[in-house]
RNA sequence: GGUCCCUUCGUCUAGCGGUCUAGGACACCGGCCUUUCACGUCGGUAACACGGGUUCGAUUCCCGUAGGGAUCACCA
């Protein structure tokens, strides 16, 4: 073990979204490549947003990525007793102050202050009053530095420098007594022990206010990095209107998660030319300084041309048990065969997501044939009728049943009608799935079996 | 608007002063393979934002400009 402790914090008002995923993920695989420790924390201090339906939602697609943590989750809701008395400290040691503004007055000011050119920052009312309003409700504010410059280095952006007079006193205790998240962040970090904060760069305006907070709690003040953001297509920041942002999403829609972690940690970080990881090789690969420092637009067509990486070299195994629910989910009923496992062989090449592999495997199960008006007109005419008897006959008398076999009776129906397999295929390939797109016929043929491949023949060729 | 961050092909990126007529990947466009659809394979188009420095020499270092992003809540 090393002294690494490292924390994913997420807030649980919704899904786990992309964004979110790939700031667990660089965090998961440091502290799995540093031997360090990986904790998860709730940040759940706004009562009325945080839902036990996202918690749940968020670690099941923790889980879902193979993103597994050492201590937690931690709830901030279950710590309110400690804000509260660390707000006290700050309040008796003269680091923290009672505001008596009311949010309208604020709002008030905030405007005027903007449409005047000025800074919308808080004026510092009751910064220095000393006298304390009984039945009055506040907020404590954090006493911030007037002069004096508050940096950090980066360990992804390098040295990074404020001016404290820019900085605000902010509110770290709202009126109805709950902690605020500059300074329970603060504290959680502090006391959970965490030694490197890795998170959105979204955050790295709050460093400053946080790492002033350290100070005045006298704590020791951890490591930052603070990673890029993700971007959608027209580079504004990633959300709905550019497609799904769900890390849940993409597994109904199809996909695998090592094509998820894979697309993921490669957005934003490298290895040389390597663009293939599994989570093995990443915790044995990744590495900050490897991590980049300006925002990623998010690519969905990389992300599924991983996907189609990995279900074509994915284990049929396990690719048919995922397969089996898709198709679940589309009504099919794969208990009568045939073989899952074979079936996903001869769709492995070709299909992106699962979903297009349930698409591509329905015509294996379903009890009947389902016709394409098109594809019949063209291939299933009445002068294909001595053809596809031909191919019947000639299959009928395989004994071994097996894609080898199946070639050499299509061979001896050539030879006999005289024709090359282009002229016979699309027909039995319509006569067996019904459409004119599918798996190599011999590979079809092999995996329906004999029985089913002669039944279905026939029915084609009684519709002649 | 203030502050902070960022800037190599359309996109993700390699590059850590000479090896760059800038490499890889996705996408795109062609060829090949072929019983359909795909896979595969071969090849192609395409980038160092701009302007100053520093240096014998800048994609690489520094400073500006421009552009993009983030943030300025009793949200996190």
């Amino acid at each position: 073990m090393s002294d690494l402790r490292v924390r994913f914090a997420p807030s649980p008002t919704g899904y786990l979204h992309i964004g979110g995923a790939r700031t667990a993920l660089f965090n998961y695989l440091l502290a799995q490549k540093e031997k360090g420790t990986f904790v998860l924390r709730i940040e759940d201090t706004d009562v009325a947003r945080s839902t036990q339906e996202s918690v749940d939602a968020i670690l099941q697609a923790m889980d879902w990525l193979g993103l597994s943590y050492d201590e937690g989750p931690f709830y901030q809701s279950d710590r309110f007793d400690l804000y509260k008395e660390k707000v006290q400290q700050l309040l008796d040691e003269g680091k923290a102050y009672r505001c008596y503004c009311t949010a309208e007055e604020l709002e008030a000011k905030r405007e005027a202050a903007l449409k005047s050119g000025g800074k919308p920052k808080y004026d510092g009312t009751c910064r220095d009053r000393q006298d304390v309003l009984e039945g009055q409700p506040y907020v404590v504010r954090f006493r911030s530095p007037e002069e004096g410059v508050t940096e950090f280095i980066d360990r992804i952006k390098g040295k990074i420098s404020f001016q404290n007079n820019e900085l605000d006193d902010v509110i770290i205790q709202r009126t109805d007594g709950t902690p605020t998240y500059n300074f329970v962040v603060v504290v959680d970090d502090a006391t959970m022990n965490i030694t490197l904060v890795l998170r959105g760069d979204d955050h790295i305006n709050n460093t400053p206010r946080q790492i002033l907070m350290y100070q005045a709690l006298g704590y020791p003040v951890p490591e930052f990095g603070h990673v890029p953001m993700i971007l959608g297509a027209d580079k504004s920041r990633l959300s709905k209107r550019h497609g799904a942002t769900s890390v849940m999403a993409y597994k109904e829609m199809g996909y695998l998660p090592e094509a998820m972690v894979n697309y993921l940690v490669r957005l934003g970080w490298s290895f040389g030319d390597e663009e293939i990881f599994s989570l093995a090789e990443l915790i044995e690969k990744f590495s900050l300084e490897n991590v980049g420092r300006s925002a990623g637009v998010f690519n969905p067509d990389k992300l599924l041309w991983l996907n189609a990486h990995y279900i074509k070299t994915g284990d049929p195994v396990r690719l048919g048990q995922l397969l089996q629910e898709f198709l679940q989910k589309d009504g099919i009923d794969t208990s009568a065969g045939p073989e899952l496992i074979a079936v996903v062989k001869t769709l492995q090449d070709r299909a992106k997501t699962l979903v297009e592999m349930a698409q591509g495997a329905a015509f294996y199960f379903k009890p009947e044939v389902e016709f394409e008006p098109a594809a019949v007109e063209k291939f299933l005419t009445a002068d294909k009728k001595p053809v596809l008897e031909s191919v019947l006959r000639h299959l009928d008398l395989v004994n071994e049943w097996n894609e080898g076999t199946i070639e050499a009776a299509f061979g001896t129906v050539m030879e006999e009608t005289g024709l090359k397999l282009g002229k016979i295929g699309p027909s039995v390939r319509v006569a067996l799935v019904g459409g004119t797109t599918s798996p190599g016929i011999f590979d079809v043929l092999a995996v329906l079996g004999k029985e089913a491949s002669l039944k279905r023949l026939q029915i084609a060729l009684d519709r002649l």
